[in-house]
DNA sequence: CGCTAGGTTGAATACGCTCAAAGATCGTGG
DNA sequence: CCACGATCTTTGAGCGTATTCAACCTAGCG
């Protein structure tokens, strides 16, 4: 990692409420204030590093995680050919290699688009936090179930939609992945990468990619302006895409499935001995 | 679940060393008596399912995990045009719904292919064993991680590489994984599955899939019987499928790392306080 | 003002799909 | 033992989605 890329600085004051990852929890259960403080501890050191800026190389060996407090990033593989295949973005609350205390080998990059604002935490070192305070594991071991969910949904994508579904397809789990965080507003977000990445992702040539961003436009579906994204008809999106993920917001009793889960026997399952 | 597809038996004695999960985590570090047994009891009772049956299904609840003994099962979604998208095999020494405690809802279903052979167990249940006994926990978030792999790879595969390549390159991930439980020999292992799984596996039409097989084959690259398979260019098919995938035996050193993480300061943070 | 990165469009090509039909294999029952 | 159906495999032919190649346009920046 080139250091000239890399700033370390302590965080200002901040309200924990405020941070992307706790919203994003927040959602799903009221947070005490023993797991808000748990939570603000892992925030407690943040990285910023340059747009565009490749900080974990495929095969090299790091048993850091970080949280995403500002700006995107993404996963993935170069192919001989130049080709480059997007795995999944990272965006505000969400983990990059949340088990990498437990793994030798990063499996693949990672690199930011924006600006990037992280916090760099050693699951090791909250591991006690995470097992004794039972929410806080089990709200980690959703978002782990959710990321899966993430990489299941980008198989059906490429896999089995057509580019103009393909498409509806993604930024709609970016629109919702957005919203959970507080990042959307009128159906409207701002995304900051250019139709290459979109392509890569989608596992789209950048030409057909650009025909099919347009044919998106013209069926007032999308609207774009700059790195604003203004979904139209979610509706008609959904309907296109075949999207049926998980939604977040609505997830219609997480929270009623967490509160039941610090029954004593649970309690007594996830609490140290 | 129709319970005439379904029998509960408690499995006959066995070696706990011929368990497919105890044999890929013992390929990675010698497990102790203590780790052994508390593996052996995630095994203690067995269900066994007829081939092509469905026992997870989309949206519903189930906090039950499952260890795949004997057979392959598969985790799809079905679209509305018919098509299907299957998103990964579990083989062998695999976990099906690993983290399904931790979250309300399954988000794909699951299916038998063969006759499969599970071990049901709630991981709640042994959430204790796994943080107290670092190694273990340590082994079952490996093991997590290298889901999150084979679905990364899923996503290059049907991504980015042609139908050749990413036949290729799904052969040779199961082999490899196969040859993690001991289930390959000479380059060969048996694939228990017709061509129509291979093509909604790697998002192509049966006709092509089969057409692709077929210059596989001419190219003297794979050899099929019945259900066995034989990778006669292993160095040939890694070449052509640019296939950089973690190897699980050659992992050069997840031993000495795993070694590494029983050193007091992580003993500390891993075992109960 | 000229450079660069990103976006847009046209035209030819190719990889993979659909439709269609014919073999192969296997279990089952007459 | 053979006939039959069901499932899987194989092959041909025409078509369509997406790719590649090649330009040109646009906006931002030094």
């Amino acid at each position: 990692m080139n250091p000239s890329k890399l700033t370390v600085k302590k965080l200002k004051p901040y309200n924990p409420r405020t941070l992307p990852l706790v919203k994003k929890f927040n959602l799903l259960c009221e947070l005490n204030e023993t797991e808000l403080t748990a939570l603000a501890q892992m925030h407690e050191n943040s990285i910023l590093l340059n747009e565009q800026t490749t900080f974990l190389n495929q095969g090299s060996h790091s048993n850091k995680s970080y949280i995403v407090n500002r700006g995107w990033a993404y996963r993935y593989t170069d192919l001989s050919d130049g080709g480059r295949q997007i795995i999944n973005f990272y965006l505000p609350g969400d983990i990059i290699n949340p088990l990498a205390a437990l793994t030798p080998k990063t499996a693949y990059s990672v690199a930011s688009i924006t600006p990037l604002e992280l916090s760099e935490f050693k699951l090791e070192a909250f591991i006690n936090p995470l097992i004794t305070q039972s929410r806080l594991g089990l709200l980690y071991g959703w978002m782990l179930s959710r990321l899966d969910s993430i990489m299941a949904d980008q198989t059906i994508r490429i896999g089995r939609l057509l580019a103009y579904q393909r498409t509806a397809h993604l930024l709609l789990e970016i629109f919702h992945r957005l919203e959970a965080v507080g990042q959307t507003k009128n159906n409207t977000f701002s995304m900051p990468i250019s139709q290459h990445f979109l392509a890569d992702t989608l596992g789209l040539s950048l030409v057909h990619m650009n025909r099919t961003l347009k044919k998106l436009r013209i069926n007032n579906l999308v609207h774009f302006n700059a790195d604003q994204v203004v979904l139209k008809d979610i509706i008609k999106l959904k309907k296109i895409a075949e999207y049926q993920a998980f939604d977040l917001i609505q997830t219609e009793n997480l929270l009623a499935f967490l509160n039941n889960k610090t029954n004593p026997d649970l309690k007594f399952a996830y609490s140290a001995a």
